[in-house]
DNA sequence: CTGTTAGCGCGTTCAT
DNA sequence: ATGAACGCGCTAACAG
């Protein structure tokens, strides 16, 4: 049977209301008997009925996440970031996968401290029409919902990604990533990257943008090998994500292709897997500890019934590693 | 503010009793009043406070389901299939990511129904050591816990793809699977293999087996490129996941190499994506449609305090579709 | 049929 | 420093 306060109480011969008060630390008790009754709680392995708890002190320390049904790296990632940061807080990590509307009810019954929203943008679905009590905070885009948002500057990243490669010479960059098909995370990427080359006066050529289907390091690998197949290939490529970024390398590597020097890449997704790669990876993104962290405050903050911005727009960095050189100099480049 | 039955029963003029028991549908209330104070109900947006419930209840229909850190597509499938059944229970489902002890524990807080735990085997860790009040049910290796577990035959599955090729006159059948190591479920199918070779007297040869670093698609293309490109290639491919299988088609579509008359495939998972490849695939496993189902009944079963038998192993199928075909006659095969 | 009462496990006053 | 009493929102007995 589940062993109760009053359990305890009975066992170490003091009222239950004390071994309430040992057990959340007050000094209104004896450090001698909170002790004791700390020792006989873990003897008798006691564990607090959250139920119970939440319903005196309408606090649950706990974090209900809306998760979606695309799996993504750097979501996984950002993920176990999270549920690391709120568990050294003390706060418990509860996902659902269910439909948005759906799981938000869920945790409204179970009235959680906060609920975050992992939005994938898949789900064709009015967020505005979501009511909740608990407070709730979207991961997605500025300004799809009414409700308080956390959104990456995703154009600024591909600006920067480009940047990099202009500084470093480079005219022929092509960039690989998921057609935008009612995902405006990737619309961003993309049309950022159309503009930056029209505004650097990169000369137009076949396979400059190159639209997979999905996000799988495979769809990369077939991008990649499509690309840099042709005569026309690029001295560097912008990948649009992690998982896209490991289908190249592999390309690249089955085509002995030398990254950097014969190709650079730059990618989206500021993950430390990045830097463990074959080739250590230049990339652009929020640093993940940085969304993380981010989203965390703001749910603990939320949670706390302390009011937020309604929306924080992040700003990207590039780090620089391995996998960006000079462009190659070729005959036919003006610039010789 | 949060709605309760007592703001209902205040707008409907009754007592908050009758609130509860018109929510709850009991025969004890007129139509009548129980229509106007669903119809409040409704209006107020109300939602019941299943802490509040579960205190008195002892029932919080809600299933705790501890997940593993690793994806694989037919885990996940099988959480959607499980997720969408217990839903038309009218069960939740609610998902922690923390390692298996603290997830266990989280759920006993809460005193959900009942735990499922997917064991990826990763965890280096004592499952006998695991407490819980809360029955547990895991979905992992038969024989490696003391708790109740449900189990497929994976040595079975692959002796049906085995035998399957054998019967189509394919002597040269190769497997692609990931290395064993610290991974029972891949130790059953990789052993199986080895063992029916020898039972059919099937020559040995290089790449008979061609282990992989991890399953994803991209290791199934790299071993299917390996395997394919020699000269000593096989005529039939047995392949250890549905996410290798990706990789392996793949391969063979870059090479030219005509599924199925050139080259077999049967592949291990037993899901509905196997039919839709770009060659529906022959596959064998457990339909994870029954792994769903079971795992379900066994979880609602023990979730209303019955009893069950304590392990059970589920028995694979043979289903077969476009990717195999009786063996390409070779003129150095004896049975010319 | 409806309302009143008790109590689930716990945290928080307020007395002692 | 410790204990008794109350109530969080709800369900389940029992009264009316």
């Amino acid at each position: 049977m589940t062993v109760t306060i009053k359990d305890i109480a009975k066992q170490a011969g003091v009222s239950f209301s004390t071994v309430s008060k040992a057990l959340r630390n007050s000094p209104l008790v004896t450090e001698d008997t909170k002790k004791r009754i700390l020792q006989i709680a873990g003897e008798m392995s006691y564990l607090p009925n959250y139920a119970a708890r939440s319903l005196v002190s309408r606090k649950t320390y706990t974090i209900g996440v809306v998760w979606p049904s695309i799996e993504r790296v750097s979501h996984s990632v950002l993920l176990t970031n999270i549920n690391a940061t709120l568990e050294a807080q003390s706060y418990i990590t509860l996902l659902s996968i269910n439909q948005m509307g759906a799981a938000v009810n869920t945790f409204n019954r179970y009235i959680v401290d906060a609920i975050l929203v992992f939005d994938d943008q898949k789900a064709v679905f009015d967020r505005s029409t979501i009511e909740s009590n608990v407070p709730i905070l979207f991961y997605g885009i500025f300004g799809s919902t009414p409700y308080p948002t956390i959104d990456t500057n995703r154009k600024r990243a591909i600006d920067l990604a480009f940047e990099h490669l202009i500084n470093l010479g480079h005219q022929r960059i092509s960039y690989i990533g998921k057609l935008p098909t009612n995902d405006l995370f990737q619309e961003h990427k993309v049309s950022s990257f159309i503009v930056k080359s029209q505004e650097y006066n990169v000369p137009e050529r076949e396979h400059m943008v190159i639209s997979t289907d999905s996000m799988d390091p495979y769809d990369g690998y077939s991008a990649a090998k499509l690309l840099l197949s042709g005569n026309q290939s690029p001295t560097a490529i912008i990948s649009g994500s992690y998982d896209l970024t490991r289908g190249i390398l592999k390309a690249a590597k089955e085509l002995a292709i030398d990254v950097p020097h014969a190709l650079s890449i730059v990618s989206y997704d500021h993950i430390p897997q990045m830097a463990e790669l074959d080739i250590p990876m230049t990339a652009v993104g929020v640093p993940i500890s940085m969304i993380a962290d981010t989203i965390t405050q703001v749910l603990l903050d939320i949670a706390d019934g302390k009011g937020v911005q309604l929306n924080t727009v992040l700003e990207p960095e590039l780090i620089v590693r391995k996998s960006t050189h000079r462009a190659p100099v070729v005959h036919s480049s003006p610039s010789d």
